[in-house]
DNA sequence: GGTAATATTTAACCGATGTTAAATTAAGAT
DNA sequence: ATCTTAATTTAACATCGGTTAAATATTACC
């Protein structure tokens, strides 16, 4: 699987480390149940996994309590998912695959690219630094920048508001945000934000439509003035 | 692994099933060490998995004797090669991968790829007949066209010959070759033949190459009268 | 602070794919 | 036809990643 001046890892041992990276940016240590509910194993799967990944150093791991990446680690993390994001960007530019098929496909095809493959798409890709849901691409060197955007559903009625991200692990519900004409880098309004957890009423390119909180809490926005609105508006006229 | 309309293969069951595929082109059924030397496992593993590939209707095995596919083993096979040969194809054409470099990606990615990206890539390079080596895209239905042309090394002194196929298998023959100009659909000329297994002076492009015995068996070519010699060399003017 | 509920780990086991060493069969030479 | 040799198979075992069931910590509630 995967290299880069390190030891090869299987498959299992490349996921397991991906699913520890996302998990740990919001908890402060990844949970056994929280791992083996991600990778759709046992519990006791998970802890054995633990167990061996901290024997090759690539977590802390204490038990009764969860397991950290070290650095080392991390860096097999972020060559994971810089495969997985840079795959998803070429396929959908190069092939024409659309936003909700882009990550299946990824996630098979991370693990067994080369580097000379992860070179040659990077390059043509012309070294871009976010892949078509929104979320950065990390550097060779193991760099990634900040996720952007808050979630949607907490923004209020009138906001105008820029899509930065969507979340990238639900086709259905990238389908549907595709259908209703939600784009990366599109301009959206909230017209009104129905109470007891209701659904935002959205204007996007003219037209109504309304968004439950659930599918709201997909997408990730930046308020911005009326000016600003203006240029984005101007930018993307002809869609 | 592989699907279209049957099981899922581990990719180690594809790979056996390939290699044997390959084997039995030569000859009648294919042993424990021939296969064994081919997949660099021990004859014990071979026969361990030639057993299990018999239990699912893949193959008819005969102890003692060998193997040999079924109707059922040969479609998987032809689906494997097909992705192999298509991949090639796409690193060389879409990617910009060399004659040598092509075989080792696409034996990592023949058993990972979807078969919505097997029809992308199909689309995109406008159903392809044949790969970089000259070797035959078995169809979707599973058809295959049969190889073409005859070893270099049984050419004669004077032939003029146009290059059909070269072998995938070693990058390092292909590096050379390609540095002397060799190219598919090319002309060239056998000026001497040594005796003794001596090797075969060649014409390419205007430059006379020595090319031993061992390395010719990796050419295959068809003899051209020299009227033909010459509409295709107009069409190749300028390389 | 003790106990019930929940999370975690351990133990025993499974299937896939490999190994080495020993047993067995087939094939070739005399 | 027998015997030696080479090929093949079998047996016992290893590793990886999973399972279920039982044992054990931790946490949370009264």
């Amino acid at each position: 699987m995967g290299d880069r001046g390190g030891r090869v890892f299987s498959q299992a041992v490349e996921d397991y480390v991906k699913v520890i990276y996302k998990l740990q940016q919001e908890e402060e240590a990844v949970s056994t149940t929280a791992l083996s509910r991600r990778m759709k194993t046992t519990p006791a799967a998970a802890t054995k996994m633990m167990k061996a990944l901290a024997e090759s150093r690539l977590l802390d791991y204490t038990p009764y309590y969860g397991v950290r990446l070290t650095e080392a680690g991390e860096r097999v993390a972020l060559e994971v998912i810089r495969h997985h994001r840079l795959l998803e960007l070429y396929l959908h530019q190069a092939l024409g695959y659309s936003w909700d098929e882009v990550d299946a496909e990824a996630e098979k095809l991370e693990h067994h690219i080369s580097e000379e493959f992860e070179d040659r798409i990077d390059r043509m890709l012309d070294y871009p630094v976010r892949d078509p849901h929104g979320d950065p691409i990390p550097t060779r060197e193991g760099t990634v920048a900040p996720q952007r955007g808050e979630p949607l559903a907490e923004s209020e009625a009138g906001d105008t508001l820029i899509v930065l991200r969507v979340r990238d692990n639900d086709p259905e519900a990238l389908r549907y945000l595709a259908g209703i004409g939600m784009r990366l880098e599109g301009v959206i309004t909230v017209r009104e934000k129905q109470p007891f957890n209701g659904p935002l009423l959205l204007e996007i390119g003219g037209i109504m439509h309304s968004v439950g909180r659930e599918l709201a809490g997909h997408v990730f926005v930046e308020r911005i003035s009326e000016t600003e609105r203006e240029t984005v508006l101007a930018g993307t006229a002809g869609w």
